[in-house]
RNA sequence: CGGGCCGUAGCUCAGUCAGGUUAGAGCGCCGGGUUGUGGUCCCGGAGGUCGGGGGUUCAAAUCCCCUCGGUCCGCCCA
């Protein structure tokens, strides 16, 4: 036998019925933001490698993650690592008149171990908002995000926000910061001491015990936040507050991407006890279009895990209704005419219905109709292909059979199922 | 990139420590009991290069080495 392939490290199948809970969170997703006016974009899984190396140096996800290659035009191109540089890049490109407010859903791809909610390619559903620096967009993006978790029936999530204020602001404190870091380096624990003159803001958020008593009261940028940028930051916490957001403010919240200035924010999930139990988080990034080579436009926007989302949803016990399966099957053992026949009449009047092949015998193939989740069964033998007929059943109720004309077959069954529905 | 644990039937696992007859169970699948009727029950069946390679041995799922994969922690992030 010749070799077996399976799926690349990192990577997974997504099959039913776990596919169902993909088409409904998407749904939600789509339908929350649809709602508030964003549209669909969809842009190629990669880019230039440059569009990505411009996020910074000192982003972990560009600088050792990237998935990259060389093409056959010898083009350096690399598969997305996260979604909103291109997003921004097609931003740049196509000039839509602005507020310009769109959704995604695009696998990521990081080159890296995987563990517990931790992929090579994982999925990303996100917002952006480009062309504003109206912190009001922030706080619609934010509580959009916000909605979308609750009508996925999460509960257990808890919202950090930050301002990394203006870019001016967050140089300034950086150095701040390493400088005051590099006063201390022999207090921090070793792991850490590598980032203080690099990334000191990382240092913060450490979770290494040593590391956290020595910067208990190092100074926070939310302490120096130009006048600016303390305003943007008061308006966007008086709307969450105004929109029932809750949110709890942490000045030492990182995140990966360096491009964020004023408001960043991410999601947890209480109920997930591993350690990677963000599932969402985004923020501002008002010189990113320029960094890109286009005219400075402001944007905000977020990304939120897929993969996570379904891990905190699990733990929550939530999103497990899923509509998978059809309502009728079709059964025919008079060799196959009828249930091919049949079954496309019912699908063709927009009745979903499914049946079994292989001419299998009657009770394998009402053992396939009972697998198959449908609540009404159309049985056709000799008996009733002579009388012009087929037999219902109800497979819920397993109760009596009625015989119906095939002529009425396809309203009888509309109107059955209509009925259904109202219980 | 550093470290721990784990790879036996489609799935969940026993058997590995003390090597030794045709490698087991439950669930699932297929067939029959009911010559036209599912979900319960009963009976039967199919399905495994014991992740892969090498080594030790009369003999390896079992011991040793390598490798691939999974899983979890650090780091980082969604």
């Amino acid at each position: 036998m010749a070799e077996m392939f399976q799926a690349p490290k990192g990577t997974r199948d997504i099959l039913p019925p776990e596919s169902d809970r993909w088409q409904a969170l998407v749904a939600v997703f789509a339908d929350v933001f649809g709602r508030a006016g964003y549209g669909l974009v969809q842009s190629p899984m990669f880019e230039d490698i440059g569009v990505f190396q411009r996020l910074g140096e000192g982003t972990e996800v560009v600088r050792k993650e990237m998935y990259d290659f060389f093409d056959k035009g010898d083009r350096h191109l690399a598969l997305r690592p996260e979604g909103t540089a291109p997003v921004v890049r097609a931003f740049n490109q196509h000039r839509p008149t602005v507020p310009w407010k769109v959704w995604y859903l695009t696998p990521c791809f990081r080159y890296e171990e995987p563990q517990a909610g931790r992929f090579r390619q994982h999925h990303q559903v996100g917002a952006e908002a480009i062309g504003s620096a109206d912190p009001d967009l922030d706080v619609e993006v934010i509580a959009l995000q916000h909605d979308f978790y609750r009508a996925l029936g999460l509960n257990s999530l808890t919202l950090r926000l930050n301002s990394m204020g203006s870019p001016g602001d967050r140089q300034a404190y950086g150095g701040q910061l390493a400088a005051w870091l590099g006063e201390r380096l022999g207090q921090l624990d070793e792991a850490d001491r590598a980032n203080a003159a690099e990334h000191p803001l990382r240092v913060l958020d450490s979770k290494r015990e040593r590391t956290m008593a020595a910067v208990a009261d190092a100074p926070l940028i939310t302490d120096g936040l130009s006048a600016d940028a303390a305003a943007h930051f008061e308006r966007v916490q008086a709307g969450l507050e105004a929109l029932g957001v809750a949110y709890e403010i942490d000045p030492r919240l990182v995140r990966g991407l360096d491009y964020y200035t004023h408001s960043t924010w991410e999601f947890a999930a209480g109920a997930l006890t591993s350690a990677q139990n963000a599932v969402g988080g985004g923020g501002r990034y008002d010189g990113l279009a320029e960094s890109l080579g286009g005219k400075p436009a402001p944007g905000v926007g977020f990304g939120a895990g897929i993969e996570r989302i379904l891990l905190a949803a699990d733990a929550e016990d939530a999103l497990t209704e899923t509509s998978g399966g059809v309502d009728v099957f079709v059964v025919d053992v008079t060799g196959g005419d009828a249930g091919r026949d049949l079954t496309f009449e019912l699908r063709r009047n927009g009745i979903s219905a499914d049946r079994s092949f292989d001419a299998r015998s009657m009770k394998a193939q009402m053992k396939v109709a009972d697998r198959s989740g449908a609540r009404l069964a159309l049985l056709v033998g000799e008996d009733e292909v002579a009388a012009g007929t087929v037999t219902l059943r109800d497979l819920r109720s397993g109760e009596g059979q009625t015989s119906v004309s095939r002529s009425e077959v396809v309203a009888k069954l509309a109107a059955k199922l209509a009925e259904g529905g109202k219980l």
